[in-house]
DNA sequence: CCTAGTTA
DNA sequence: TAACTAGGG
């Protein structure tokens, strides 16, 4: 879920176009999750291969991905290590959820009810081990590179872009931002088109960003301040405080500072986890410099191999995918002869 | 979500 | 050429 603080976000909005040449460091879980929970038919089955398994998440991971590749964007995909000991009561609220959706689905479907069924299965998708790896298998194919994170993707990403070895942290979440990230890159999407909740309306969707700095101008605010905001309004460490949203918190911070200030000030507010571990969470998080973040040619017999022999896609699509990254790939050569002149 | 074919 | 739709695995 991450922390609700959009009404209090500078958004600028940006192009695919604008972000060419750029290095994106993707929080893979979140968009893997996207693509599971969104890639379905219209009675919430998601797509599978001839054995049964899912590949919704290979399906968009693929197509997406060597179409960003084509256009000159370079991502790099930050998976999550082992959550902090503090998120496992979200961890653990987040699957009760999800079997209770998974339930409600069922039942949809016995009562012939399409849209109930395709909305509860999309709260019901879950993002297995198995999948991420299926994920940096085909990744490895594509030549696109990948990084392990210790802990948090989100924390990982925000320091490849404080490194400045990615131009920005990919992810829906506004996470990262509490991480320390300099900038976020949301609605990276190709298609541009996104269907509101409930709905069966399409609204325009283009990618926006959020620079850290222009938020703490706006807002009067330093990265502890934005913290203290998230714990108020709740993270994925703590519930935060009933009946306190962004706006207030915003207010609250601007008036005693950060999240120790208004302990000392506000002394009825009641916390159900120690704010000061989670803002230790957020200001020193468990993270890595050691990796590497370079770009391949496509390995196009792996690519089938994976994809079209072993889950089932269709090798025409495949081979146009395979030939937007070897665009792609052109591209980069390209680009690293030019600095050379 | 994205692709690819259809329609106006 | 854009808008819409069915289907993908």
């Amino acid at each position: 879920m991450g922390v609700q603080i959009k009404d209090i976000v500078p958004i600028q909005e940006s192009s695919l176009e604008q972000l060419q040449g750029k290095i994106i460091a993707i929080d893979a879980m979140n968009t893997l999750y996207q693509f599971l929970s969104i890639i379905r038919q219209s009675d919430g089955t998601p797509l599978k291969d001839s054995k049964g398994r899912i590949t919704s998440h290979l399906s968009g991971l693929f197509y997406r991905t060597s179409n960003l590749i084509e256009k000159g964007i370079r991502p790099v995909f930050i998976f999550d290590g082992e959550p902090p000991e503090l998120k496992s009561k979200t961890i653990e609220t987040r699957r009760t959820l999800r079997a209770e959706a998974e339930k409600a689905r069922k039942k949809a479907l016995k009562e012939g009810k399409e849209k109930e069924a395709l909305k509860y299965a999309q709260r019901s998708a879950r993002l297995t081990e198995e999948m991420s790896g299926e994920s940096k298998t085909l990744l490895d194919a594509m030549g696109v590179p990948w990084i392990q994170a210790p802990e948090e993707g989100e924390a990982q990403a925000a320091r490849l872009t404080q490194n400045e070895d990615s131009w920005a942290a990919g992810s829906q979440d506004f996470d990262s931002l509490l991480f320390g990230a300099p900038r976020l890159l949301r609605n990276l999407t190709i298609t541009g088109k996104r269907k509101l909740p409930g709905k069966d309306v399409y609204k325009e969707i283009v990618p926006e960003v959020i620079s850290l700095e222009k938020l703490s101008e706006e807002q009067e605010i330093t990265r502890e301040q934005l913290i203290a905001i998230g714990i108020l309004v709740g993270t994925d460490y703590n519930p935060g405080i009933k009946g306190i949203g962004p706006k207030r918190a915003l207010k609250l911070v601007q008036e005693h500072g950060t999240i120790s200030d208004i302990l000392e000030a506000e002394e009825d507010l009641e916390f159900e986890v120690d704010p000061i571990e989670i803002e230790e969470i957020f200001l020193e998080p468990n993270v890595t410099d050691d990796y590497e973040v370079s770009w391949s040619e496509p390995n196009p017999d792996a690519i089938k191999e994976f994809l079209c022999e072993e889950h089932d896609f269709s090798e025409s699509r495949i081979n146009t995918g395979i030939e937007r990254l070897e665009k792609g790939a052109s591209k980069r050569s390209q680009e690293s002869l030019e600095k050379w002149v």
